[in-house]
RNA sequence: GGUCCCUUCGUCUAUCGGUUAGGACACAUGGUUUUCAUCCAUGAAAGAGGGGUUCGAUUCCCCUAGGGACCGCCA
């Protein structure tokens, strides 16, 4: 058995979305499966369209995501040499041929079949024209001879079989007018020369492999299989693109999703393995196979990324969970300051159970850098004579204990709910907006204990 | 219009001819609680429709309907 080698070839035309992702991940699941080999392939020979930012961004969001490939990427517009000399060895074995047809007589063409609602199909003029009648003054473009009689079958490793009739594929350009090769043609030089043994891509490329597949046969090479996976649609069901909204990476970074928990959530969307639902990496090498993946497109549903992301920042070890939270801030928000990094850290235990998001775990944790908050008008009407006289007595409690924790505490706070003949909210509620700015947030013995004795004395002692 | 593909709760899905059709998210209700949450319990919620095949179909076949992809000298 060969080694498993697959790809992921995107073309950087435009910001790389989570349907990509998705594909590129299935790809590397694979080969990391079978203990094979996953590459990344830029398709860049539209040169008009293709960007360099986007190229930096696929391989940004590839990184984020702990997509990893050999080798570096592969540059598709530097192998054009490669796919040129194959274009000229099918046209050598007369496999294909030059078409001196105009655009603008295609495009008549196309236009007369719409108009007469018949499907439009290259009327294969040039095929057989010997080069006598071919004109000097016009560059041709090289066609291949597609079979005109019987059927292809495909053996899709997703899909089943699929059944084509051959004559419902046209005589497709390889070379254009300007010697430039086109997608067929180095799609399927490249997959070859890279050795590629399993193509996993999405299924609007289906038609495409039955004209990739009779370039493999003109040329002698094995063929590789094929896997088409379907797409992920939109929430109104169409297919997510490029241009419109399609989320990338960066959309879900930015509100505080990591990289692990979208991992785990693209991995099911449209593939599962019995009714498990979290994977951990190493879980999804060992399990990923092309027998999970569903026929039917699925629709990408926020709400269970956040809910998957909640699970992640609640089960992961908070080491990992300070380092994803650390970078997050870098990113979309502002460094965390030095002085307050163990802090926030010694209270993810706490900041984590109310946090779907890093971003949560930022907005909650800020009490615990800045204490330049301004109160609410609101939470302000709370503060009323009781409240700052209870906490009055509190100062005075606290300056008589010597350890500061949640065992000396108790008493005190339990004290003075009875002694001002009031509840838990009576005494807390005044504290936690003294102590955070804010009515809601920690619980009040966490808000005390991560602030320190100290600190507390110091904010409280500004009110009043 | 042509070709190809798809169809189980709102969403992601399990089931590989026999199940009270299961799980997860979301939703609703109740409980715990220290605000906001968490957590726990409970509930509502699905086989597109019609024919076959079969003792028995969600599962296999056909038709219809609906949805999608592709139909470039883009990738």
């Amino acid at each position: 058995m060969k080694t498993v080698a697959t790809r992921f070839a995107p073309s950087p035309t435009g910001p790389l979305h989570i349907g990509g992702v998705r594909t590129a991940l299935f790809n590397w699941l694979y080969s990391k499966n079978k203990g094979g080999k996953f590459y990344l392939r830029i398709e860049d020979t539209d040169k008009e369209r293709s960007k360099e930012e986007f190229k930096d961004q696929i391989i940004n969001s590839l990184k984020w995501i702990g997509i990893n490939y050999e080798d570096g990427e592969y540059i598709q517009s530097k192998k054009i040499d490669d796919h040129i000399y194959v274009a000229n060895e099918l046209l050598k074995k007369g496999l294909a041929y030059k078409c001196y047809c105009s655009s603008d007589e295609i495009e008549e063409q196309k236009k007369r079949a719409k108009q007469k609602k018949i499907p439009y199909i290259y009327n294969r003029k040039w095929r057989d024209k010997s080069e006598t009648d071919y004109p000097k003054e016009i560059n041709p473009v090289i066609r291949f001879k597609s079979k005109i009689e019987g059927k292809s079958i495909l053996k899709d490793l997703v899909q089943g079989k699929i059944e084509i009739e051959n004559n419902t594929i046209e005589d497709f350009v390889i070379l254009r007018a300007d010697g430039s090769p086109t997608y067929n043609l180095s799609a399927s030089v490249d997959d070859h020369l890279m050795g590629m043994t399993h193509i996993i891509r999405g299924d609007d490329h289906k038609i495409n492999t039955f004209k990739q597949i009779q370039i493999y046969e003109a040329m002698n090479w094995e063929v590789p299989c094929f896997a088409h996976i379907p797409l992920i649609h939109t929430i109104d069901g169409k297919k997510l693109s490029k241009r419109d909204n399609a989320s990338t990476l960066d959309d879900f970074s930015s509100i505080g999703i990591m990289p692990n928990a979208l991992r785990n959530y693209l991995l099911r969307l449209g593939w599962s393995y019995k009714d498990k639902e979290i994977f951990d990496l190493n879980e999804s090498i060992k399990y990923f196979n092309l027998e999970g993946i569903g026929k039917s497109p699925s629709k990408l549903d926020i709400s269970r990324i956040y809910s998957m992301n909640e699970y992640y920042i609640k089960n992961i070890n908070e080491d990992d969970l300070f380092k994803f939270l650390k970078t997050y801030c870098e990113t979309s928000k502002e460094k965390i300051p030095d002085s307050a990094q163990k802090k926030i850290k010694n209270s993810l235990h706490f900041l984590k159970n109310k946090a779907k998001t890093l971003e949560d775990i930022y907005k909650n944790s800020q009490f615990l850098i800045d204490d330049k908050f301004q109160i609410k008008k609101e939470d302000k009407k709370l503060l009323d004579k009781t409240a700052i006289n209870i906490i009055k007595l509190f100062i005075d409690d606290i300056n008589k204990i010597s350890d500061f924790n949640r065992k000396t505490l108790e008493p005190i706070i339990d004290n003075l709910i009875k002694s001002n003949n009031t509840n838990f909210k009576g005494v807390g509620q005044p504290l936690r907006i003294c102590l955070t700015g804010s009515r809601f947030g920690p619980g009040i013995y966490d808000i005390l204990c991560s602030l320190g004795k100290e600190e507390v004395y110091k904010r409280l002692s500004q009110i009043g």
